[in-house]
Formats: C-alpha cells, sequence, structure tokens
DNA sequence: TCTGGGGTCCTAGGACCC
DNA sequence: TCTGGGGTCCTAGGACCC
C-alpha cells in the first residue's frame, strides 16, 4: 500500500451532447433516432454527420458519416441542424454546477470539463460519492444525462469517463490504473489517433498493456522524442499535466464549403470577406486583438493547406482580417491553381485589447 | 461512396541575432 | 579561407480532439 497524495480529477462527458440538448427542447424527439448534421449548402442532402442519439447509433449512424448515407440508413431518423447558441447555453449551466463544486475547472469544450477535486474531498470514495451528486444534480437541474471519470491525473479521467456510457460513473483508483487500462485497444489512448493507431499495430501492438511493454528507446526510435517518450509514460498511465482553467482561446477561426469547387479568386474573396466578418463578430464580441491571418484553403483531394501573415502589432480591424485574408488567397492561388473545395480564415496570437482586461473585483 | 466545422499542440526548416 | 552554437520568431504542415 502506497502512502503517496495522489491527485483526484474528475473528467465530465455530457452524454450524445448535440442531440441531447435538441431531446431536451423538443422531449416528443426522445426514443426516436436523432441525427445533428453540418450541411455543407452544396446539395440539399451534401454534409457530415456532427453526432447523434444512441437509437441513431444502433442504426450505425455516427460521427463524420455522410448525411445521406445516414438517411439511407434511417429515413425515418429525425435530421436536425446543428444550434451552436442552443448549446452553448446549456452547457454554461452544466459548468456552472460544476464550477461551484470543484477547486479548479477546466473546460475542455463545449460538452467536457476536467474538475479537480483534490482537497476538497478525503479520498477517492469521497470523490465517487460527489461524482455521483453532480450527476443527479445536472440531471435534476440541467436535464441531461452525462459519464464521468474519477482518476489520479486527466490522461485517465478522460479514458475513464469513455469506459460506460452514457449516464456512467468509472472510478479508478491510483493502484489499479494498470490493470485498468491493460486491456483497452491502442485507439483508447487518448492522443493516439489512426496514424499513430496503423503505425502500432505495424508493430505489433494491439492493447495498451502491449504498447507499455515496448521500450522507451524502441519508441523513441519510432516516433520521435517527444512522442516515443508520451506513449511510453501514457501506456503506463502517467499523465503530471495540470487542471488549468482556460485563459480563452488561442485562435479563431471560420470556415466553410464552397458551392462548388473553384479557383476563381472573386468567388473567393467573395467568401473570404464574409468569413473575415463573423471572425470579427468573435473578436469583438470578446474585446480581442489578433496578431496573425491564416488564409485556410482545402482543395478538391481534401488536402489541408495554409498561408499565414504575421503583422507587426497587434491589430483588431475588420479591413485588416478581410485585406490579409484577399491577398493570402491570392498568392495561394499563385503558387497553387488548383481547385477549392472548402476556405476558411482564421486569426490568432489573440491579445486581449489594452484597457479593456476585466477588472477582477473593486 | 462521399466526406463539416471548431479547435489544440507539436515539429521542422529558414531567417535573423548575438 | 574557413569558421560555432544557441535562441527566438515566422511559416507550413501534421496529428489529434470533439
Amino acid at each position: 500500500m502506497s502512502s503517496e497524495i495522489h491527485r483526484i480529477i474528475l473528467h465530465i462527458d455530457m452524454d450524445y451532447f448535440f442531440a441531447q440538448c435538441e431531446e431536451r427542447e423538443h422531449p416528443e424527439l426522445k426514443g426516436k433516432p436523432v441525427v445533428i448534421c453540418v450541411y455543407s449548402g452544396r446539395s440539399a442532402d451534401s454534409g457530415a454527420v456532427s453526432t447523434s442519439n444512441y437509437e441513431a447509433r444502433k442504426l450505425g449512424i455516427k460521427a463524420g458519416i455522410p448525411i445521406f448515407r445516414a438517411k439511407n440508413l434511417a429515413p425515418d431518423a429525425v435530421f436536425l441542424p446543428v444550434n451552436m447558441e442552443l448549446y452553448r447555453s446549456i452547457s454554461d449551466e452544466v459548468m456552472e454546477i460544476l464550477k461551484a463544486n470543484c477547486s479548479t475547472l477546466e473546460q475542455e469544450s463545449v460538452d467536457e470539463a476536467f474538475c479537480e477535486v483534490t482537497g476538497k474531498v478525503s479520498g477517492f470514495d469521497e470523490a465517487k460519492a460527489l461524482a455521483l451528486r453532480l450527476k443527479e444534480e445536472i440531471k435534476q437541474k440541467v436535464g441531461l444525462t452525462c459519464s464521468i471519470g474519477v482518476a489520479p491525473n486527466k490522461l485517465v479521467a478522460k479514458i475513464a469517463s469513455d469506459f460506460q456510457k452514457p449516464d456512467g460513473l468509472t472510478v479508478v483508483k491510483p493502484d489499479v490504473v494498470i490493470k485498468f487500462l491493460a486491456p483497452l485497444k491502442i485507439i483508447d489512448l487518448i492522443g493516439v489517433g489512426k496514424k499513430t493507431g496503423d503505425r502500432l499495430h505495424g508493430l505489433g501492438v494491439k492493447t495498451i498493456g502491449e504498447l507499455s511493454k515496448l521500450s522507451a528507446e524502441n519508441l523513441t526510435h519510432e516516433f520521435g522524442k517527444a512522442k516515443g517518450m508520451w506513449l511510453k509514460q501514457a501506456s503506463q498511465g502517467i499523465d503530471d499535466s495540470a487542471v488549468e482553467v482556460r485563459e480563452g482561446t488561442e485562435q479563431i477561426g471560420r470556415i466553410t464549403t464552397l458551392k462548388e469547387d473553384t479557383n476563381d479568386l472573386n468567388v473567393i474573396f467573395e467568401v473570404t470577406d464574409e468569413l473575415s466578418e463573423d471572425v470579427y463578430r468573435k473578436l469583438e464580441a470578446r474585446k480581442l486583438s489578433f496578431k496573425s491571418v491564416t488564409f485556410v484553403a482545402i482543395s478538391t483531394d481534401f488536402k489541408n493547406r495554409t498561408k499565414t501573415h504575421m503583422l507587426e502589432a497587434p491589430a483588431k480591424g475588420l479591413d485588416i482580417i478581410k485585406e490579409n485574408a484577399r491577398r493570402l488567397a491570392k498568392l495561394f492561388l499563385e503558387e497553387n491553381p488548383v481547385a477549392l473545395r472548402r476556405v476558411g480564415v482564421r486569426v490568432a496570437n489573440l491579445t486581449e485589447e489594452k484597457g479593456q482586461k476585466t477588472l477582477g473585483e473593486f
């Protein structure tokens, strides 16, 4: 038995969030397959599935598949467009509850968060009770279910929240971390995606336990120093990253699918102008300045390319976004005379405008 | 067979400075 | 004529996440 002081971290993951929000707003949807879609606007059903409820998943409708295919799988399902405003306001309700119950809340996305509760609870049994109370409070006050993972670090907490879904709770005490991870598929390790997964399969590694048996030397040789070291540590359930309040976003972008593939600058300028305006509105709302502008181009082969310009000093004008986006688009097409399918505009290196910093308290 | 949109983090090469 | 190493910034791209 170890007497070390362990951190205790909760990862809260809202179940099939967008679809569950729609079910809350429209109770008549409950029990039916619900599919939330991102329509590209190219034709009536072009676009992809963003998320779906469990009834739809049973029919094979998963995030990322084309909408038309989802309609073939389940012609009678309910298809709805993404309503981000609704999801954001419901997300705020959830985060308020979490904030009130932990020492540090790190909101990871609109539907996920880490809660640091070290010091707030005496141990993992109390943490489990707290997690149950949180689930109940979110169900009562917000009307949604979530899944929670409780573990000694963020990596394992996140894997644990995904272990039992929906409406799940998985507690992984420090002494069972290794045993918990060992049988899981390599792709379940957060940070291992398709590319790394395929390469590991090539090395004959299928589970996290098998990965943990490879030597650090072997892994760094294969994946480079940083990634190799990370894989070695992660496979053993080691993660020292801190739960930290996120200080706002690092970049703001908008991307869209063109009505049809084109390299016509006039068409592209029209689109980048609109995207620039959207980006500008988001910046305005949060009183942010930016120091770089990026034009994003996705060609018909889905290859993703970018062109970035760094400004001399932080700026905040709409014209600066628009003009740079146009200039970068023109430069890009001069260098790559290819038809584009999607284009985007992004600003980054964001800073709060001088004098706009929120005052703490008087 | 056809494939959205919003992000984060990391790497690597070249420019430039000391 | 040949001659270092380190640091930072910029840019492009890749991998991954939801």
